[in-house]
DNA sequence: TTGAAAGCGCTAACAT
DNA sequence: ATGTTAGCGCTTTCAA
């Protein structure tokens, strides 16, 4: 691990490994850049980058030819397990052609948002990355005006449009409801997610869809709304259950929701899957953990990360690429928490 | 919103302040750096940056100044709440002084950590955040020969002096367990957490010291080896069930380790904490949200990661800063999980 | 294909 | 206190 120079590696620049090669040190940058060079030169130039151990200084070249080679990642929050299976698709694009990821977190402090893209767009990175963004009206705006590249991930159901990936949350809602359907049940509690974001209401339509297509009545008092959150779950479940007519199945709009589900159900002492089917959404690791593991609508986490950068790439490198919006199918994974009803509450 | 100048924010550099304002540039880089600056001018070159919308180039200020005004954050995975919690204190104390967050998320792939530190310290960022590292040795030697600021977050063990910041986990563990003994149970299980961590080495030695100073035997067959995880943590808690004489009351290295626990006590049919008392560690959100709600030790998270970027901008401030090593006190947060045996085992 | 020269926006000597 | 002059390391003209 010895350096055969003996000054630290940082300190070597193009010129360094222009004088080791015997080239001009725009020579080196034409090689760097995959620019025409000579078979022999490149060679050599490569071989003195190797030797001297040059790491290209992102400043520079950033100063210098206009692109930082820096994305940036704007989420609420890192802990929803959510969020790192979509920044691990993102890291992925991103090693694939040595971008470098900026986190902004807003920790749901409201306005943190806007600030971050009005001081990000106008510096340091090439593009951003917005994740189940909130208050987006507020800046989307801006950014596509000033054609600054940007993806929305998992955001739909603005009045314009933006460049995004997403799932299909709504198919997602509407083969969860069918599957629970098949299964014998026809009183399924449904618990929503926080009905500001599009994701949420669309899953909340694909329940409605299959109960309509199924001939089910739909009945209001079935439906609870939640957050995506735990707790609040935790309490509609309750509300589901003490209902005269209780349903024999719940579908969640997330994992999470799921568990607190989970949860209320236990805490009545009832078992899961026989006196009643629970049904998630996202496919989060821990779904596949819990016993007995989580029947869940999957959605393509990682591959939608994967999409937004490369989505992204395209902005950076042709600003004026078609507004596109890419939805990824949602799959059902059928696990242990679902079974037909006890007592079929069929006629 | 609209801009008074006809060019965008974007292209404004210190030259249209200066013209703007009736100054030098430099005098205009004086003010942005706070140097000395005459009253008036330093009023006319602040009226021209509003007026213009002037927004910083950091590219160039870090290529001609040395400094990026980045620090680098790598961490293993953002699904744990954890990570959140301490990004959310290193977050706080980076915006009180205007620096940006690099992510660097390794998802757990091997090596990639030693790859990131190389090209990083090389690079774009100022100082190094590590949180609860691994194969640190690797790097470690390398980043403090060359004096390349950085901060290790929850490390303990290594052989050599290294900054850092971590919590009291030795003593959480004593204060956990004796708070179990108090309650008046006698055979405690204890689920470790990976042992290659000193956090984990910590806390069963804290489960270690209590148990001899309240005289009572350590059993081997008492501790399972975890790994902070869900599935370990529910294997663990089976084997303990099974013992001939099981536990009554489960400390576990972890909350996620807990929530396994849980699970594993209530497939069996066992009431909480009724039959048995069940004891995390950190304290993470979803503690305080479960049925029962969980008793655990909590881990000054945010607090953590202020304290580690604080300490970070130390040493890129003074590369010669003493080497430090903070650490926070933990503290019982008593909730609904544990309770007196039922029937004790005291003779 | 290659080298020389200019310049990205800024900070930090150096003068005054 | 202020203006002038050099670069920081690189990409990108422009010639050759």
């Amino acid at each position: 691990m010895m350096q055969k120079s003996p000054i630290s590696p940082q300190d070597i620049t193009i010129y360094d490994v222009a004088r080791e090669a015997g080239v001009s040190y725009s020579t080196v940058s034409r090689v760097i850049n995959n620019k025409g060079v000579s078979a022999d030169k490149r060679e050599r130039v490569l071989r003195a980058m190797a030797e001297l151990g040059y790491v290209a200084n992102l400043q520079a070249r950033s100063l210098a030819g206009g692109k930082s080679h820096i994305i940036g990642l704007l989420v609420h929050s890192l802990s929803i397990e959510y969020f790192d299976e979509i920044a691990r698709g993102v890291d992925d694009e991103l090693a694939a052609i040595s971008y470098d990821l900026m986190l902004y977190t807003t920790h749901r402090r409201k306005g943190r948002e806007s600030a971050y893209v009005a001081k990000v767009t106008r510096n340091l990175v090439d593009g951003l990355l917005l994740v189940l963004p909130r208050n987006a009206e507020a800046y989307l705006q801006a950014l596509g005006h000033r054609r600054f590249p940007h993806v929305l991930v998992d955001h739909q159901g603005l009045g314009f449009d933006v460049p995004s990936v997403g799932a299909t949350n709504q198919q997602g809602g509407y083969d969860g409801t069918s599957y629970l359907i098949t299964l014998g049940h026809r009183r399924i509690g449904f618990i929503t997610g926080d009905l500001t974001l599009g994701c949420a209401r669309d899953r909340l339509a694909g329940y409605h869809e299959a109960l309509s297509d199924a001939g089910l009545p739909a009945d209001p008092a079935l439906i609870c709304e939640g957050n995506f959150l735990q707790p609040q779950a935790f309490s509609c479940a309750n509300e589901l259950l003490n209902l005269a007519e209780p349903p024999t199945a719940i579908f969640a709009s997330n994992d999470v929701s799921a568990f607190g589900v989970m949860e209320a159900v236990r805490n009545r002492g009832l078992r899961i899957p026989d006196d009643i089917s629970i049904l998630g959404f996202d496919d989060i690791s821990q779904a596949a953990q819990v016993h007995p593991s989580l029947t869940t609508v999957r959605q393509p986490l990682a591959e939608m990360g994967r999409a937004a950068a490369r989505l992204l790439f395209t902005y950076i490198n042709q600003p004026d690429a078609a507004i596109k919006q890419i939805v990824l199918p949602t799959e059902l994974i059928i696990r242990q928490s679902c079974q037909p009803p006890a007592k079929s509450t069929l006629a």
